[in-house]
RNA sequence: GGGCGGAUGGCGGAACUGGCAGACGCACAGGACUUAAAAUCCUGAGAUUCGCAAGAGUCGUGAGGGUUCAAUUCCCUCUCCGCCCACCA
């Protein structure tokens, strides 16, 4: 027999497929639904192979449902919003709405040349208006709610292109573009109030345990970073002027020990005291170079930097002892209040700044061994110097001060989260306009919802530089106010994409609405996701804004269920010679040209088998060479199941290979529902098939082999389904696609076996097996165990302490 | 610096809840088929020692220690690699 033809035979049934919709699902309340989900592709321009790895993930797991019975919903769309194209757009003079429309379709093309079970019908991008409308009422609602605010916020700016960068576009404090240092400018920003879910989305994570991957839950966790502690105020003076310094503080039990406050250069007190402050001009030098840094530089400093503000200082509330303050930039602004109490000797950042500025270190936690000689001392211990609090262990010690400060009324119990609110706004054109209206009069308005969508206008110039295109466009920008009707501006900032791809899986229910967002009875009937795929570098942003916009959505009464994606695969990187492809690297295996070589189900094949789905992946020809060869075995099985042969099968033989045929359709069905991992199913797979080959009596056994084959041609169909399809049809004269037929069922009393062998251990060490009949009981396992020639051997007449026995396991021997 | 993972033959990987480490595949070697090669089919194989062989022994899951009759699996210490976040008080 010829080779598989998978030329022919891969169109032919894609063809095919398309033609009779067989993909394109309904809501029916008569089956259980199943959504499979994988993350939407960036049209960059062209696929690349771990694309290939998420989707034919996301292929197995929906064909396997639906042999299965479920009604599965399984689409596909486009993130299309986003840097790239306006980048492209400045480079190569070509619309970003052309240049994203254009690499749409060569991909969908090459999407489709992977046969994935995609319902078509339900395509999205999320640059049409008729999408990206509903970013805007969305945005609406949130104003509406109070969730969508505007702040000061910091962003790059190249003063020479006079434009906002990404921090993507600034590579070692310079533009990409024209390579000017860059600067730090503070904007008037949109933001959602994502913090107001901080505790319910660490909540959430109950729900998840078990589902969603440890590390990603951990990832998370870490991420919106609740923390307990306390609050301080540390009273200041400056000549006749008084004040306070708040601080938070996760270590109260080191209130002893502080010796100097520092405080982020952009903190207010830094204005505030500007008279009192008497080396103002060092002060203000020192911020502005801060300012000038990004905060990668500001970190990445190897010496702690700061400046004394001479002319203020502080009293430790606990002791009154007059202690100085710093601007310092390894204090962040954004985490709790922008100041600290630094601590010498047990922490070791301030311990570096007071080593440098002479500043002295006080022991407070003594732990075993512990010194402050060298390094800070960040351990646990107990209390010295302390006054009251001696002796107390330093862990019981944060409440017991937490009470008495407390008590005192200098401070309290505080909790405080690393989570940040969402910066939304974005000074960019290829983006969800933010539909809101600046007027001199009546302030921010709306813009009112019959008037959605906000569309951007087609007919601008991307130059690179100066402010986004939005901001010089007139027809764009002016407007009349909702409310009173004079002359007003529109916002020109865009949304950040991260908001179109936190409710696109909403959307895919119902994909072409346009009087809602979407229907609520038909994604009652959906969601939440069964099963969501995608690369593991979204564990924090993306797969925290979906879940805190599902809640949102939730708290609007549009969705019933609290979680978005009930199950989760974070798949690895596809590598080669042990790094990720990359352009740069050079390193880049083009799928095309694979496909073309050897077939997209090969392919498949081979990227579903060479490693775990969460593990990273190594790229080898010859491993798919090694596919090539297996999806051949395969297909010849149709000559070799006829050819007569000259013995005909005993019941034992065809019992044998039916036993091995029901443990692989037990074994494949736990590893893609259960386990996720597709490549021991496959290997199963391949066993089964070798069974075949070494099987003699194919013609002659009654048909049982063929069943064995039929079988093997429907455990394979999610993994390589054009082969199995034409297997189905041609060869099994399968009435309908393979897709829509069962999937294999198994007999429990088939997989049995009668008797088992198992080892005999002799102090630790096989020394023997013997075969006992199943489930024997411990004394006849003993008795046969010491009956064994080997057994006896090694025994060598010595004293039998112990025998332990693990059922149709092991048994082991324990002798002196 | 912090967080989260990982380390098993020449290579990718397998091993239920602590129970025969190395399934399956690749690469390799040998054989069959062939005029020959490719393709295909079959067989072999962790390392090492003894043995002509059948076979027998020892070592072996990054390193070192521990618990256990038994550890890739559990505990402690360390090394290296990857990913994410970057001085999180």
């Amino acid at each position: 027999m010829a080779d598989y033809n998978y030329k022919e035979i891969e169109k032919k049934w894609q063809k095919k497929w398309a033609d009779d919709k067989v993909f394109a699902v309904k809501e029916d309340g008569k089956k259980e639904k199943f959504y499979c989900l994988e993350m939407l592709p960036y049209p960059s321009g062209a696929l690349h192979m771990g694309h290939v790895r998420n989707y034919s993930i996301g292929d197995v797991l929906s064909r396997y449902q639906m042999m299965n019975g479920k009604n599965v919903l399984h689409p596909m769309g486009w993130d299309a919003f986003g840097l790239p194209a306006e980048n492209a757009a400045i480079k190569n003079k070509i619309h970003p709405a052309k240049w994203t429309k254009q690499n749409i379709s060569v991909m969908r093309q090459q999407l489709k040349t992977l046969g994935i079970s995609y319902d078509w019908d339900r395509e999205i991008a999320s640059c049409d208006p008729e999408y990206y409308k509903w970013n805007q009422w969305f945005f609406i609602k949130m104003y509406e709610k109070g969730l969508a605010f505007r702040k000061k916020a910091v962003v790059n700016w190249c003063p020479v292109c006079q434009t906002v960068l990404a921090n993507e576009q600034v590579s070692e404090g310079v533009c990409w573009r024209c390579k000017s240092p860059t600067e730090h400018k503070e904007l008037e920003q949109w933001f959602v109030k994502i913090t107001d879910y901080s505790d319910e989305l660490l909540e959430g994570h109950k729900e998840l345990t078990g589902h969603w991957p440890q590390q990603v839950l951990s990832m998370q966790q870490n991420w919106i970073g609740k923390s307990y502690g306390a609050e301080v105020d540390f009273k200041i003076f400056a000549g006749n002027k008084a004040g306070s310094l708040k601080v938070f503080t996760t270590r109260p039990d080191t209130l002893f020990g502080v010796t100097f406050m520092a405080v982020a250069p952009e903190h207010k007190i830094v204005s505030e005291m500007k008279n009192e402050i008497k080396n103002w001009d060092e002060v203000s030098k020192y911020a502005a170079q801060s300012a000038a840094k990004t905060n990668i530089e500001r970190s990445q400093s190897k010496e702690k930097t700061g400046v004394e503000l001479k002319g203020i200082t502080a009293e430790n509330p606990v002791n009154g002892s007059r202690i100085p303050i710093f601007i310092a930039d390894y204090v962040l602004t954004g985490y709790g209040t922008g100041a600290i109490m630094a601590v010498p000797a047990h922490d070791q950042r301030d311990w570096e700044f007071a080593k440098k500025f002479n500043i002295p270190i006080i022991e407070v936690i003594k732990g075993e061994n512990s010194s402050i000689e060298k390094s800070a001392y960040e351990g646990e211990g107990v209390l010295v110097n302390s006054g009251q609090f001696n002796n107390i262990k330093s862990d019981k010690a944060i409440n017991t001060v937490i009470d008495w400060i407390d008590k005192q009324g200098f401070g309290k119990k505080t909790i405080n989260f690393k989570f940040r609110d969402w910066l939304i706004s974005r000074q960019r054109y290829w983006g969800t306009p933010i539909p809101m209206i600046h007027c001199s009069k009546c302030g921010i308005v709306p813009v009112p919802i019959k008037d959605l969508p906000v569309k951007l206008p087609e007919d601008v110039e991307f130059t690179g530089q100066g402010e986004s295109p939005l901001k010089t466009c007139e027809s764009f920008i002016n407007v009349k106010c909702p409310k009173c009707s004079s002359p007003a501006r529109r916002e020109t900032d865009t949304m950040d994409t991260f908001v179109d791809s936190s409710w696109y899986f909403i959307r895919y229910c119902d994909p072409h609405n346009d009087k809602e967002a979407f229907d609520i009875s038909k994604v009652d009937y959906w969601m939440p996701a069964d099963q969501y795929i995608g690369g593991i570098e979204h564990a924090c942003m993306h797969l925290i804004y979906a879940r805190f916009w599902y809640k949102f959505l939730r708290d609007l009464g549009m969705v019933k269920s609290d979680e978005p994606f009930t199950n989760l695969l974070t798949q690895g990187m596809v590598t080669l010679g042990g790094s990720a492809m990359s352009k740069s690297r050079g390193n880049v295996v083009s799928p095309d040209e694979i496909i073309d070589k050897y077939g997209v189900d090969t392919v498949r094949l081979f990227i579903l088998f060479a490693a775990p789905p969460q593990k990273q992946l190594e790229w080898s020809i010859e491993g798919v060479e090694g596919c090539w060869r297996f999806v051949n075995r395969v297909w010849r099985l149709q000559d070799i199941i006829n050819v007569k042969s000259s013995v005909s099968a005993a019941q034992k033989d065809k019992d044998e290979l039916l036993r091995a045929m029901h443990k692989t359709i037990k074994k494949v069905g736990v590893d893609i529902e259960k386990k996720l991992q597709f490549n021991t199913a496959i290997s199963a797979i391949m066993e089964l098939v070798n069974f075949l080959y070494a099987y003699k009596f194919h013609s002659n056994d009654g048909g049982v082999s063929k069943e064995v084959y039929k079988n093997t041609v429907i455990l394979m169909a999610p993994f390589t389904p054009h082969l199995c399809e034409e297997i189905w049809r041609n060869f099994f004269n399968g009435k309908d696609y393979i897709s829509r037929s069962k999937w294999s069922v198994f007999d429990e009393n088939m997989i049995k076996e009668e008797s088992v062998e198992i080892p005999v251990q002799v102090n630790g060490k096989v020394r023997g097996t013997i075969t006992i009949d199943m489930d024997s009981d411990e004394d006849l396992v003993k008795d046969t165990a010491l009956k064994n020639e080997k057994i006896q051997k090694a025994l060598d007449g010595k004293k039998i302490i112990k025998f332990i026995y693990v059922k149709n396991k092991i048994a082991t021997l324990v002798v002196k």
